[in-house]
DNA sequence: AGCACGCCGACT
DNA sequence: GTCGGCGTGCTC
């Protein structure tokens, strides 16, 4: 370790920083400490850097040395903005994992961890030079005078201003050419955003301090009514409060400010100036006591043994089990130690529940940390965080990010959740697994709880790399909802089914419409026909790209690709033989809303599908619709398990469930059996007379009976891991690469190689590539690659290092000029 | 991410 | 002949 106190010979050595720059680059960069700064340089402080030519950003110094730079003279650090670090060493270990772990910049980590309000804004600001006189314009071209008119205006302009004022784009060659002339200074003006919100405090003078006193007072106020009345409400609302604002003082006794201004001349009011928190409920009090049932002590006993020897424990517990209730004693446990505890929910709409329960045992020792707040709002959970304020922190993804202090316990709720995942800007990371490692490197103890366990959270389970805990009885009276197994095919011998319903379900939609009540239908696919079919050849209209089957969406009334993207007219005669006998097989959403139609014709039906929830808040737009009962059926995909709970959904109907369980991807199967649990938990919690109709064809329908009558949730997956009633290799990793080129032909080669090269670390576990086509930018043609690795027996590490040295390769080789790779390695 | 430099085609 | 598009490379 580098001494660099001062006052010994250490002081006079000149430090360098090595900082993070909140770029998508790859490297941290060095910058010179001016002089006497030495002291007050810390890892984790925020610094002000200039980066190329005009650009001024906040950067976080990563590592600090007293080695000068050989190859380039280093830059000064503009200014230091932190007394104390805003992230600390374990933040920025983990910064490192996720750069590593899911192949991104550090700088890009640096984006999604830190809220907007500390990365500063960064705004050029332009203005006139003084002593430009009238006559040095002379000289000047017309956009040239238009600039300087306008400054001579408004004192300063943004560069963005000036390229609004003139009209084009390429502006700064003109502001050097002007500031060559000395007519103008370019300035970079820093902004710090986050401001804490101020609220104002009333006191009463000491001399009113006891009753006496403010007796005398309210005496000596006789001809100054409205000023008694403020006296009065204040001495009325202190006993609520240690600290009455002055708003509360104003609107109980409807002074104005000039009356308050007028207490506090005379002195009898003193005025304090606090900062306050944004978020509503910090004064809450610590209630709600529960005791547990047999099975939950059992469990909850388990999890502590477990966690004996294991970092990692899996809870699995079926709906309604109380899993809430053990994580409650398991937080309390850890505040109790002095730990920090992080409550990790997938999405923002269930905090609220969540934090509601919670607050009831943590009062304002809970802190609540998502998207959804505001900049300022997440800066001010930031620095309490930092400050040790908060024992118990509930969040969504990116509350991974906050700077813990003593983290000892993560849970992580619904584990399963897909939404824990980011898909679009880098980093790609799992909320779930980064928070394992989170977990990890504080020495915390990590929770996964689940009703149904993701895939590879039960195999770790199961494998012993984590602990396992089940929980499988109910609690309380709360009960699942009635769910009845409809066999088609009996059905169709008997003559029940119209169009794809059951006799049975369309008894029970109407009723239930009958009742005023709601319906939901899961139908697994998007579109109207997901299969058009040559009756003379054979022939299925294929994506060119992508070599699977083109779906007829009815909306557009075009072929569309589900996996690229590609959509063409539809076809009307075969293209192999000419034949215009063309089939249609199968059915998805806009299909069961079309039969819908004719079956049910009062009925009002809504579709939720990717398709019908297309612009900003389509999908908002549709489930709000439904809740406020505008419709009374609604049809959709896997979506219509994201919404919030109908409390007037009487009827789910599944509309075949053998699509779900021989899907030939493990996931999706995963993922829709979790949906009809957490869908029929739903209607179980709200409605208890709910009914769930599983209808499906008859060799699949006698497991599905089987399994739904053996307490069916979680079950499935387990059922058909053992009976390798399941074709393919259960376990898959997954590969996505985007390439960028102009000529198709070197994607497929660097597929290829990429291929190749993964295939002779790893075997013959490597399938694909597949190169479907997703977009198009001008002149660029952007393919996703697809690799699929057999999981079993390889390291996720392993399949990582090789990629990137794959990477490198291509980089080094340029043969492949041109083509440029962006990763995103799934850890599934 | 920006921004500059440099190379090509299409215009006053 | 210059303007401006895009490809490429660099920023401490």
């Amino acid at each position: 370790m580098l001494e660099f106190t001062e006052g010994n010979a250490t002081a006079r050595v000149t430090l360098f920083v090595e900082v993070v720059l909140p770029l998508a680059i790859s490297k941290t960069y060095t910058y010179r400490v001016p002089n006497g700064w030495n002291a007050d340089i810390a890892v984790g402080k925020r610094v002000i850097v200039q980066f190329g030519k005009n650009k001024v950003y906040s950067a976080i110094i990563y590592r600090v040395t007293d080695r000068p730079p050989e190859l380039y003279e280093a830059k000064y650090i503009l200014d230091l903005l932190d007394d104390s670090p805003i992230v600390d060493d374990v933040q920025l270990r983990l910064w490192d994992w996720i750069s590593m772990y899911y192949l991104c910049a550090l700088g890009e980590v640096m984006q999604a961890a830190l809220p907007a309000a500390l990365k500063l804004a960064s705004e050029t600001k332009i203005v006139a030079a003084t002593g430009s006189s009238a006559t040095d314009r002379s000289a000047l071209n017309d956009k040239e005078y238009l600039i300087l008119d306008a400054l001579d205006i408004s004192s300063e302009l943004k560069v963005s201003d000036i390229v609004k004022l003139l009209g084009q784009k390429t502006v700064f060659p003109l502001l050097k050419k002007l500031f060559d002339k000395g007519l103008i200074l370019i300035s970079e003006e820093i902004l710090p955003k986050y401001k804490p919100k101020m609220k104002v405090f009333i006191g009463l003078h000491d001399d009113y301090a006891d009753d006496l006193g403010r007796k005398l007072l309210l005496d000596s106020l006789g001809n100054a009514p409205k000023q008694q009345d403020a006296v009065l409400a204040y001495i009325q609302l202190s006993r609520q409060y240690p600290k009455v604002p002055k708003a509360d003082i104003m609107e109980a006794s409807g002074c104005s400010s000039a009356i308050m201004a007028a207490l506090v001349e005379k002195g009898i009011f003193t005025v304090e100036e606090r900062a306050v928190s944004r978020l509503d409920g910090e004064d809450v009090e610590i209630a709600g006591d529960f005791t547990f049932n047999d099975a939950q002590s059992k469990a909850f006993d388990k999890i502590k043994g477990q966690f004996a020897t294991k970092d990692v424990v899996l809870l699995h517990g079926v709906t309604a089990s109380g899993k809430t209730q053990l994580y409650i004693r398991l937080i309390e446990e850890a505040v109790a130690n002095g730990s920090n505890v992080l409550y990790l929910l997938p999405e923002i709409a269930l905090t609220t529940q969540i934090t509601e329960r919670l607050r009831l045992h943590f009062g304002n020792k809970l802190g609540v940390y998502h998207s959804r707040f505001n900049d300022n709002e997440r800066a001010e959970v930031w620095h309490k965080v930092l400050n040790n304020e908060y024992s118990v922190v509930v969040g969504a993804r990116s509350a991974v990010f906050l700077p813990f202090r003593a983290l000892g316990l993560v849970v992580v709720d619904e584990e399963h959740e897909t939404s824990y995942k980011q898909f679009d800007p880098a980093p790609r990371y799992h909320a779930r697994d980064t928070a394992i490692y989170l977990g990890h490197i504080h020495g915390a103890k990590v929770l996964l709880g689940s009703a149904t366990p993701a895939i590879e959270s039960y195999y770790n389970a199961r494998a012993g790399k984590y602990g396992l805990v089940e929980l499988k009885q109910r609690f309380g009276n709360s009960r699942l909802p009635e769910i009845v197994t409809v066999n088609i095919s009996e059905e169709s011998r008997k003559g029940t089914m119209l169009s794809y319903f059951s006799g049975t379900l369309l008894q029970e939609m109407e009723h239930a419409l009958d009742q005023q009540q709601q319906v939901i239908l899961f139908q697994n696919r998007r579109g109207h026909t997901p299969l058009l079919q040559c009756k003379t050849c054979g022939y299925i209209a294929k994506c060119i790209h992508c070599d699977v089957s083109l779906t007829y969406h009815k909306s557009s009334r075009k072929l569309h690709c589900h996996y690229c993207g590609f959509s063409e007219d539809p076809i009307q005669v075969c293209p192999a033989c000419g034949s215009t006998h063309i089939e249609s097989k199968g059915f998805g959403t806009e299909r069961v809303e079309e039969e819908l139609e004719t079956l049910l014709p009062n009925a009002r039906i809504a579709r939720l599908d990717l398709d019908s929830t297309r612009g900003k808040h389509g999908f908002d737009r549709v489930l709000n619709a439904f809740d406020e009962q505008r419709y009374d059926i609604l049809v959709g995909t896997q979506m219509v398990a994201k919404g919030l709970d109908f409390g007037k959904v009487s009827v789910i109907g599944i509309i075949n469930a053998d699509g779900l369980i021989n899907y030939p991807d493990f996931r999706a199967y995963e993922r829709a059996f979790s949906l009809l649990a957490q869908v029929s938990g739903r209607a179980g919690r709200r409605n208890s007379n709910g009914k769930v109709i599983v209808q499906s064809y008859a060799p699949s329908h006698r497991i599905i009976q089987q399994v739904i009558e053996n307490d069916y949730e979680g079950m499935f997956m387990t059922e058909v891991t053992e009976r390798k009633h399941y074709a393919y290799p259960p376990f898959f990793r997954l590969f996505k690469i985007d390439v960028k080129h102009k000529e198709q032909q070197a994607v497929y080669d660097a597929a290829q190689r990429l291929a190749a090269s993964l295939r002779e670390g790893l075997g013959q576990r490597v399938y694909g590539p597949e190169a479907p086509l997703v977009g198009r930018v001008r002149n660029h043609y952007i393919y996703s690659i697809l690799l699929k690795v057999e999981r079993a027996g390889i390291s996720i590490t392993k399949v990582k290092e090789l990629v990137k040295v794959t990477l490198l390769y291509f980089e080094a080789n340029k043969a492949n000029k041109g083509v440029r790779v962006q990763v995103d390695v799934d850890p599934y």
